[in-house]
DNA sequence: TTGTGTTTTACGACCTCC
DNA sequence: GGAGGTCGTAAAACACAA
């Protein structure tokens, strides 16, 4: 969904059949070369090297099958049209700034590795780091700084979250990969959020935030189709509301299980795994 | 532009689990 | 007690109509 909107937002993002250039945001020393990604997300893979998760790629974990969405929500990641960069402001991830052979320093080696260059963005190849942020869209406050701006710098300065905002804004290719972390499944594990952080450039408190927020989000959206729905159903049908229009509850329960309810049909696969 | 509504990061409070 | 969960919320960033 969310990736979705990602790629609704810019359809010309990841116009590349494959996975976002598995090399672009990959350690040397994380680096093992990913298969083909995204031409079935029942197969997904995620960022490469890091499936040794317990969870990843292993049928009978605990999670049973993971969060296995639907083929049609991630269509998207397949040959998008190649259509050109009409709207300038848009972050391009075509195959330019996708270079596979990217040059040395051009943010091919995240930040967390080595924070002189600028993390995964979309532009991470501009030769000046600084470059890209005056973009639109592109904060000034942007996640070259996260390292800095993120919890541990901004508690170390001294500043306050009221005096000084520090909210950055992810770029496309971080909310992508995290997005697609989510995909596969709603918690992320202690291994796999040191190394989604390390690859992304982001803390793991980052990354922790986010699928907390994104839990949030999914809940909340879940939450208003189910209020949608039972509204629906009160007004087209005298009966009472459907078995699981469970109202605020749905929200409320675990996004793991109840709150995929009525919503997309890679949602209610979650919701039809994770039932006891 | 500007006003307004929505979305996105980030946090604190509180709770549960180990 | 620490880690991580939800919930509520603040505020920046963003989208969009007027």
């Amino acid at each position: 969904m969310y990736v979705g909107y990602l790629l609704d937002k810019d359809n010309n993002m990841y116009p590349n059949p494959v996975r976002v250039n598995p090399g672009l945001n990959l350690n040397p020393q994380n680096y093992v070369p990913a298969p083909p990604q995204y031409s079935d997300f029942a197969t997904y893979h995620h960022v490469p090297g890091i499936n040794s998760d317990p969870h990843h790629g292993q049928p009978g974990s605990s999670w049973g099958s993971p969060y296995v969405p639907s083929r049609e929500d991630w269509h998207s990641y397949g040959p998008g049209p190649a259509t050109s960069s009409n709207n300038p402001t848009q972050i391009g991830f075509g195959p330019t700034d996708f270079n596979p052979v990217q040059p040395p320093g051009s943010g091919l080696i995240p930040p967390a590795m080595n924070s002189s260059v600028p993390p995964l963005s979309p532009n991470a190849q501009r030769r000046n780091p600084y470059e890209w942020m005056r973009r639109s869209g592109i904060p000034a406050s942007n996640p070259n700084n996260a390292m800095s701006f993120a919890t541990e710098g901004y508690v170390e300065s001294g500043k306050t979250r009221t005096k000084d905002k520090y909210r950055v804004v992810y770029t496309d290719h971080q909310r992508l990969e995290l997005e697609k972390e989510f995909h596969y499944s709603r918690y992320i594990t202690i291994r796999r959020k040191a190394e989604l952080a390390a690859t992304l450039a982001l803390t793991e408190r980052q990354v922790k935030i986010w699928f907390q927020n994104r839990r949030a989000k999914e809940r909340k959206v879940n939450k208003k189709k189910m209020q949608q729905q039972s509204q629906q159903a009160s007004t087209t049908t005298p009966t009472p509301p459907a078995v699981g229009t469970t109202g605020v509850m749905g929200g409320i329960c675990s996004s793991s299980s109840s709150n995929s309810n009525l919503v997309s049909p890679s949602a209610m696969t979650i919701k039809e795994e994770y039932l006891p």
